[in-house]
DNA sequence: CGCTCAGTTGAACCCGCTCAAGCTGCGTGG
DNA sequence: CCACGCAGCTTGAGCGGGTTCAACTGAGCG
């Protein structure tokens, strides 16, 4: 037998019930979904820039990114991830992608219908409202990196991003906040600040000796948490966390 | 007697009819949002970062702009907006700021509550899609930014910049895409770019001396489009601007 | 007429890039 | 078992794009 939480789409009730508790309808409606499940090796392709997108994609195990490559081949990572997240809504819902998006790992993924997405989110207010809340933050954080990595200095913004990706993995509920396991390479984590990998190497050293963080084999330690959110200019306000965890957390 | 088009809330469903017509009984369901009318002059808030949004805010004329501040009093400009557009869905659904939203010239604004924002998404599904793609097209502007700041040397953003204003302006029947008025200081565009007012001067005559634009007085002229695209490494996918518009340009 | 604010230009500096070499760990195949 | 190749990390040296600081100009406005 199949209970909710067997669901392949369970993830994404975890997801969704995070701001506020959906009903059992709403749940229904949610793991009633049609989908089809696949699995993708890193560094392959969810959505390639340019195509439509017919389909949103749930990830439900791994991590993935979000990219934009430009003419001369330089690229920009967007957004980084997690399992639960639904990882295009913002392709598929505008049809055509302007960008690409990549898994990191070796991901589990359900693709569920562009259209059928739509249906339930129109058809059970809560579960469409949780979803647009998703896509904003996901535009909260685009904001974010955006004023990373037009204002502030590399240092700055390496402290940053790790600090943000503490918290989100540990409301992830994969790992805590000052530590957990990054699957990027430093070149990879320039492509997110704007910063070349040797620059990211560098800038990583200072941070270790200055003694606010600890990385070996995308094992991540921060050991001084407080420290490197001050030296990050990190304030969580835009990752619009619930509020038990934010309480939890401060 | 007051007909749909007198309504101080029309261009709103200008905008939203861009995509798909809505129709009789959509737009008069927009026509009857409840709202309250205001004038805002330049440099003045429509929102603070930090602030409760208990309103949506519709643009009537005039332009605004989204604004980061950080510790050290750096900022970073994340879009502009033009009449027409709902500027604050972002916030406002999120409920507390993560941005400041500002005015760049003297505006008017309608103030419209985010209940009845929310109320009239989702009972009338056709008003609700427009109103989360255009979001959802907010996001993809951020992306672009964000690859923008990041990759792009100075000249390029700029150039890159200049064309999407074009296109916006044009879409917006603001003007012509190569000709428009930006109410833009220098400090302003380097607040969008990540660079310094100094810097966005130096390669604004850069771009003047090849013949590729003239700026005077916040009068922008795109001398030779083609080649301000190419060299501001220009496409314009990302704007997802309705077909029409799309086939007509090119 | 003097204030302020935006634009303009110059000179020196520095952050982050580029290029290049060496290093480490690991999987593969002999 | 070592030899090899490969990918990611590390470190050095030199360069350059963009910043910083500063001074000057010109337009708008009380």
């Amino acid at each position: 037998m199949t209970t909710a939480t067997d669901s392949p789409l369970a993830p994404m009730l975890k997801k969704l019930n995070a701001r506020e508790t959906l009903n059992a309808a709403d749940q229904a409606a949610v793991l009633a979904l049609p989908y089809s499940l696949r699995t993708i090796p890193a560094h392959g392709y969810i959505v390639r820039e340019g195509d439509v997108a017919t389909h949103s994609c749930l990830l439900r195990s791994g991590f993935a990114y979000r990219q934009k490559t430009l003419r001369d081949g330089r690229r920009q990572i967007c957004s980084i991830h997690l399992s639960g997240d639904m990882v295009d809504l913002q392709n598929s819902l505008l049809r055509v992608a302007d960008h690409g998006v990549q898994a990191l790992s070796d991901i589990a993924v359900a693709y569920i219908p562009r259209e059928a997405v739509l249906e339930v989110a129109f058809t059970h207010r809560a579960v469409g409202e949780a979803m647009w809340y998703d896509t904003l933050i996901d535009a909260a954080i685009f904001r974010e990196w955006m004023a990373n990595i037009g204002q502030r200095s590399a240092v700055v913004r390496l402290a940053h991003l790790l600090c943000e990706f503490g918290l989100r993995f540990e409301a992830a509920g994969l790992g805590e906040r000052d530590s957990f396991t990054l699957p990027m390479s430093q070149e990879q984590l320039g492509d997110c600040t704007g910063l070349t990998s040797v620059h990211v190497n560098r800038m990583l050293r200072v941070l270790r000796e200055r003694g606010l963080v600890a990385i070996t084999k995308g094992a991540v330690r921060i050991v001084d948490w407080a420290q490197l959110a001050r030296a990050g200019d990190f304030t969580r306000g835009y990752l619009h966390l619930p509020a038990e965890q934010r309480a939890a957390a401060d």
